[in-house]
DNA sequence: CATTGTGAACTCATTCACAGCG
DNA sequence: CGCTGTGAATGAGTTCACAATG
């Protein structure tokens, strides 16, 4: 097997969809899948779904495919989406309080535990599903209580680095970023930014020169 | 100039990461700024700064640098972003309404013109910011009488499909879907996927394995 | 004999290194 | 002299093509 080289970013995202695709494909019947069939649905190449899954080991049978329940249950297991976590928001201002009461994050494992702003109106009340906003300076106590492995930011863009921050200094070392900012963390920090202004951007781009058909 | 080869998707977004820089810059009073100012501030190679633009001009003066003011405008032209954009979203949940809310679109030329759900209960009310909420079925005969380009999706996973089949047929090629379910269109039609959940495995799988140092 | 697993070939993207120029 | 612009070199990621095999 062709393990321990060094995995492409893109194929961690790669092995995401294809959890939800097997999903579907369980909730559908089926009990085997070929990597033609998975690479359809995903949209990519049969050879790229193949070399995603060797980077990890031998799961499929060959002349018949991938057992669809078996393949779920080792992709959780790399992604380390097998077990739950918990999450802290900060920013409870509309996207925030969305998030909050978000069911795909429940259901895939990813509980929101905490609530945090720094607004004093805010401080003390009581969010969606219950949850009592806290004052962000509590964030470091919180997160020892609570066991806060991920950091969600839903603030503006002009407070994001100060609560990047706050995160690093409370040892979180995972953050996912809703702010139009790009924030600065220790290499120890993981951050995922999510920028729907960027992303229109793009869009306005593409669709003014027409190009790139597919995006993952 | 190197102009007209292909360009990585990637500059496509890195030039809305300068863009960004540039703003906060100006903002600060600067008016040059050089490409290794720039690619610290982006976190990213200053060669690399260099090149993307290189792609589409020559923008700099040689011993000094950039314009400040002259490369936010280069870019806002080459990201078809001199212009205001009209948005048609369609679930207006929790999600949608937050986007509806949603300052920083408006700041950057994104209007959310309409509205659309296909709860009889949503209908006809007024949604955040005075906008009504429309009928799905009315959305195509919107998408021309109100112009929309760009059309966002936020229902759940099981209406993305359908929403997107409406959306192409009335004509708008690009979507921005926001819903955990990659959707099948015609070439024409340009998507860009924003999967928070996609997102939050690929945090769990960095943290645990702690690589991936910075991301874009 | 259909389908996996994977080295080799290829394509795409980034970085280097330096010529070109204000 | 400093900084841009870019061809050449390197590196990363994808696809091909086929041997391996249940």
């Amino acid at each position: 097997m062709q393990k321990s080289t060094h995995i492409p970013k893109a194929t961690i995202t790669r092995l995401s969809l294809y959890y939800r695709q097997l999903e579907l494909m369980e909730f559908d019947g089926y009990r085997t899948v070929s990597s033609d069939k998975l690479a359809w649905l995903c949209q990519v190449n049969p050879a790229q779904v193949r070399k995603d899954l060797g980077y990890f080991g031998e799961f499929g049978v060959r002349g018949v495919g991938y057992d669809v329940k078996e393949l779920q249950e080792q992709i959780k297991r790399i992604l380390a989406i097998n077990r739950e976590w918990n999450l802290g928001i900060v920013g409870i201002g509309k996207l925030g309080s969305a998030l909050l009461q978000h069911r795909n994050l429940q259901v895939r494992g990813f509980n929101c535990v905490a609530a945090f702003d720094n607004d004093p109106e805010k401080i003390g009340e009581t969010a969606p599903l219950g949850i009592r906003i806290r004052d962000i300076e509590e964030l470091k106590t919180a997160v020892k209580e609570l066991n806060i492995e991920i950091g969600v930011i839903t603030t503006p863009a002009s407070a994001a680095q100060y609560v990047a921050d706050l995160f690093v200094e409370a040892d979180v070392n995972a953050i996912l970023n809703f702010s139009p900012t790009r924030i600065q963390v220790p290499d120890c920090c993981m951050v995922e930014n999510i920028d729907f202004t960027v992303r229109l951007d793009i869009l306005a781009y593409k669709v003014r020169n027409e190009i790139y058909a597919k995006a993952i």
